[in-house]
Order: structure tokens, then C-alpha cells, then sequence
DNA sequence: AGTGCCGGGAC
DNA sequence: GTCCCGGCACT
């Protein structure tokens, strides 16, 4: 994936907000609506509609990237001598930090606005060159508030428009380590930032103000709901202990795995797919009734067992239902898809927590699935998005609708189908189909060992009768076989439509 | 006959 | 371990 093409498109097009020196300075100065300057020399603008890409220097083999880093955008500023907003013409480097050769006649310091991705593809905070070089935060020409502001900006910039609240889910995060360290470092300020109350009340759309300066005032709530909380998706993976017992949502763990078996041709979709799910979904609260405690449940069949973290939670799932060494941290997020997270009355915790399965009311129960989402009108959160991509077969419409027709408990019937699909191995050329997340082994189907007892096993040498349940065979039809669940290409016992 | 899926085999 | 399929039980 190529992030950069699709940040300039996105940000030329969307009025996207930029850093530039201020016409004719090049001093540092006090130039955005509140008053704080973005960075030494900079000031704040929106790139206007009128963008025009001049001719890449570059041969014909350079990336479309470096041409956009190429680009010569006018640029809406104001003007710290008169206040004004003054239409500029700005060379701009791309986000990456790449000095396009043009980059002496213009430095600009791009803040992404990119709504759809909180995930990898954020820029690196080292790599924003200023003023012709390399600006990193452990500079120490830099101050230090700079630094953190430059930080909680990027960081804001990154965050979706409009909704704090809700959590995207990376399909996949790479970030590097200077990167990562960076992000802690904001995410930090970031946190301090958002006990503002003016954070809390903030309205979803509030963002749109570009040239607003409440805009600023926004940029802890956003990013810090972003970074720090909040994050189903496992964006931010930042996650410290300390952290556990506050009403955040788990961080998930870095999934740098799992994108791998997702179909190239589907990156883009599933990018807009992302986008969706983070403009109309997931919503996570954000802050929560001091009465309750955030909670994290298993939802592996029969299981349902509650941790009070979502660490906690995950290397259950890891090391229980996923057969995974306890000693691995490393994680590809696909315990997020088997656990949920339960907003519980503190008061009425009893001492059986771990057999518990408490539903609170107000609790905001991020679906297993991604897909689910939409069937769910009401906020949930994941998911993951949860990770669309993790059911790319469910997000077909009709097969939603069968689900949803079929199986009252979706949830339930998909976890199943889901749980089959942890005996695929991957992908078989012809079908389509098996491109599923990987997932364990079903547990009924293995007598996994945190498979309580009770569960309804036949009396070995007697066949199990036959269920009522319409199967994948009479749901899909032999010519959607690719739609079957993968037990039942495998003329096994149905795992998707259970009886 | 059509379907579900057990049991076993190939890989 | 995954994946497939013969063949039996059931409808």
C-alpha cells in the first residue's frame, strides 16, 4: 500500500490543513487561531480547492507518490502580520518527509487529515522535515512544547473527522519503533490534554470548523480518544498496565500478521469500508459512569469467561482458545475478534467474576465481527471495526442478510462459521471463499480443554441427529459453495448454522 | 433422492 | 496439522 498518493489526494481535496511559513517570513511566529504556533516558522493553512500538481522532475518510473510530493497546492494561510488569509502558492513535500526537489522554495509541514486511517500509515513524527531539515522531537533545538503540540497535532490530524468516539481497526500496523516511541510520547500529552472539560462536551462534528480555532481546542479529545483510549482496533497499542483499571477500551495488540491473507485487490475497498466503519461506527464511550467498570468478556464458545483487562483477556484467548505460547506478547490482533468489552456495575460485581457474563444496559459491546456492525444500528463498537477485512465473505450483502435472516444470534452463528474457519489453512487458489481470518479450532468440535464439561457431546458411536437448521448447502445453494461455512465443504457438521 | 456429516485417507 | 471425500444415516 502506498498511503502517500492517497494522503495528497485526500488532503488537496478536502481543505486539507497544512503548516507553511508565513508569506515572506520565515521567523517563527504565533499565526493559528489560538494564538500557539505550529512549529518555528510555520503557519497554519487549508490547502484550497485549486490544487495543482505541477510536473514531477521526476523520470517517468517515480512513484505517483513523489510526484504528488511535487505538487504545487495554494495554500490558504493567515497572515501573522495582517491577519488575514492570503492564497499562496506552496511546493509541498509529501508526508513522509521526503524533500522533493522543490522542497527549498516551500517547506511545508504537512498535519494529515486524513479521516479513514488511524492505523499504520500515519506518518512517522520524525519524518516532517522543517525548514529543510529533519525535525525530530527528540531535537533539542526544538522546545519541548513544541514538540508535544506538533505531536498532539499529527496526531489529530491523523484522527478521524467527527468521532472521537468511534474506533477504526487497522487492517494492519507497522509502525517503527522511533515511530512508535513517538506515538507514546504524544499520546501522553495527549492524555494529559483531554481532562479539559471542553475535551469532554466536545461535539462530534466539532471538527469541522477547519479555520475555526475551536478547532484546536479539539485536538486533545480527538487524538487522545484516539491514542490512549478507546481504541478497539488495536491502532494504538500503547497500553500500559496503569492503564487497565481506568474505563478505556483494550488496546489491542499489533496485528502485522493478519493483513497478509487479505486479498491486494480488496486493500482499497476495505480501506473505504474502514473509513465507513469509522465515521458511522464503533462508537465507544468515552467516558463512563464512575459506577461501572469496563470489563472484558470471552465470547469463545462456552467460555464467556471475564477479565478485568484487556491484556488480560487477550492472552487468555491466546494462550486458552488459541493454542498460543503465554509467553508470546506479540499478538496479530486476532484475540480482539473473541472478546468483548462489558461496561459492568461495579456494585454489582460479586466474588464468581470470572463465571459472570454481566450486560449492563449502558454497556457498549463491541461486536466480534466487523461486518455485524452493520446490521447493528444501534452504537456498538470494531470492531473491527473490528477488522472488515477479517470477513471479507460477510460483507457481501446478501450473504449479510442470509446471516441475519437465518440467524437470529448472528453474532453466535458467525463466531461459529468463524471458529471453523480456524481449521483453513490458507487459501486455496480457487476459492475465494476460504479467504477467512484464520481462527482456532472450533471448540465443541476439538473438546478443548476450557470447554466446560457440560457441553452436549454425543454418545460416541451414535450419529448426531440431524439438526433443523437450514445448512450452508440448502442456504447458498452448490453454486455458492465458495459461501459455505468450511465445515461444510469439508462435509462436516455445519459450524455456521448450528443447530 | 437429497442432505448432513462421520470416519478415514491423502497430503 | 489441513483438506477432501466415500459412504452411511437421516429426512
Amino acid at each position: 500500500m502506498e498511503p502517500k498518493p492517497r494522503l495528497f489526494k485526500r488532503l488537496a481535496s478536502s481543505g486539507g490543513r497544512i503548516c507553511s511559513p508565513p508569506p515572506g517570513l520565515t521567523s517563527a511566529g504565533p499565526c493559528c487561531p489560538d494564538g500557539s504556533p505550529p512549529a518555528p516558522g510555520l503557519c497554519c493553512g487549508v490547502i484550497s480547492a485549486s490544487c495543482k500538481p505541477l510536473a514531477s522532475p521526476y523520470p517517468p518510473s517515480s512513484s505517483s507518490s513523489e510526484a504528488a510530493s511535487n505538487a504545487v497546492y495554494t495554500v490558504l494561510v493567515e497572515d501573522p502580520a495582517s491577519i488575514r488569509r492570503r492564497s499562496r502558492r506552496r511546493s509541498c513535500e509529501d508526508g513522509a518527509g521526503r524533500s522533493s526537489p522543490a522542497g527549498s522554495k516551500g517547506r511545508l509541514q504537512l498535519l494529515q487529515k486524513s479521516p479513514a486511517h488511524c492505523s499504520g500509515k500515519w506518518l512517522p513524527a520524525e519524518a516532517e522535515p522543517i525548514n529543510g531539515r529533519p525535525r525530530h522531537l527528540s531535537d533539542p533545538l526544538v522546545p519541548k512544547r513544541l514538540e508535544d503540540e506538533a505531536a498532539a497535532l499529527r496526531l489529530l490530524d491523523q484522527a478521524p473527522l467527527h468521532h472521537s468516539a468511534y474506533i477504526p481497526v487497522p487492517r494492519q500496523r507497522k509502525l517503527s519503533e522511533k515511530a512508535g516511541i513517538d506515538e507514546v510520547i504524544a499520546a501522553a500529552v495527549l492524555t494529559s490534554l483531554s481532562t479539559s472539560p471542553v475535551v469532554l462536551n466536545n461535539p462530534p462534528n466539532g471538527f469541522s470548523a477547519e479555520t475555526n480555532g475551536d478547532v484546536w481546542k479539539e485536538v486533545p479529545a480527538m487524538s487522545s480518544s484516539c491514542s490512549s483510549s478507546s481504541n478497539n482496533s488495536g491502532d494504538w497499542s500503547w497500553d500500559p498496565p496503569s492503564d487497565l483499571s481506568t474505563p478505556s477500551t483494550p488496546s489491542p495488540p499489533l496485528s502485522t500478521e493478519a493483513p497478509a491473507s487479505f486479498l491486494p485487490s480488496l486493500q482499497s475497498e476495505l480501506e473505504e469500508t474502514e473509513a465507513t466503519h469509522f465515521l458511522f461506527g464503533d462508537p465507544i464511550p468515552r467516558k463512563r459512569k464512575n459506577s461501572t467498570k469496563v470489563m472484558f468478556k470471552c465470547l469463545w464458545k462456552n467460555c464467556g469467561k471475564v477479565l478485568s483487562s484487556s491484556s488480560g483477556m487477550q492472552k487468555h484467548i491466546r494462550t486458552i482458545h488459541l493454542g498460543r505460547k503465554a509467553d508470546l506478547d506479540q499478538s496479530d490482533g486476532e484475540e480482539d475478534f473473541y472478546y468483548t468489552e462489558l461496561d459492568v456495575n461495579v456494585d454489582s460485581l460479586t466474588d464468581g467474576l470470572s463465571s459472570l457474563t454481566p450486560v449492563s444496559p449502558t454497556s457498549s459491546v463491541p461486536p466480534a465481527f466487523p461486518a455485524l456492525e452493520e446490521l447493528q444500528p444501534a452504537p456498538g463498537p470494531p470492531s473491527f471495526s473490528p477488522d472488515i477485512s477479517a470477513a471479507p465473505h460477510l460483507s457481501q450483502p446478501t450473504h449479510m442478510a442470509i446471516l441475519s435472516q437465518s440467524a437470529p444470534t448472528s453474532v453466535c452463528h458467525i463466531q461459529a462459521d468463524h471458529a471453523y474457519q480456524g481449521c483453513l489453512t490458507p487459501i486455496r487458489p480457487a476459492d475465494i471463499g476460504e479467504k477467512r481470518p484464520q481462527v482456532p479450532p472450533v471448540p465443541a468440535a476439538k473438546g478443548h480443554p476450557s470447554v466446560p464439561s457440560s457441553m452436549p457431546k454425543p454418545a460416541t458411536g451414535t450419529r448426531k441427529p440431524r439438526g433443523e437448521a437450514k445448512k450452508c448447502r440448502k442456504v447458498y445453494g452448490m453454486e455458492n459453495r465458495n459461501m459455505w461455512c468450511t465445515a461444510c465443504r469439508w462435509k462436516k457438521a455445519c459450524q455456521r448454522f448450528v443447530d
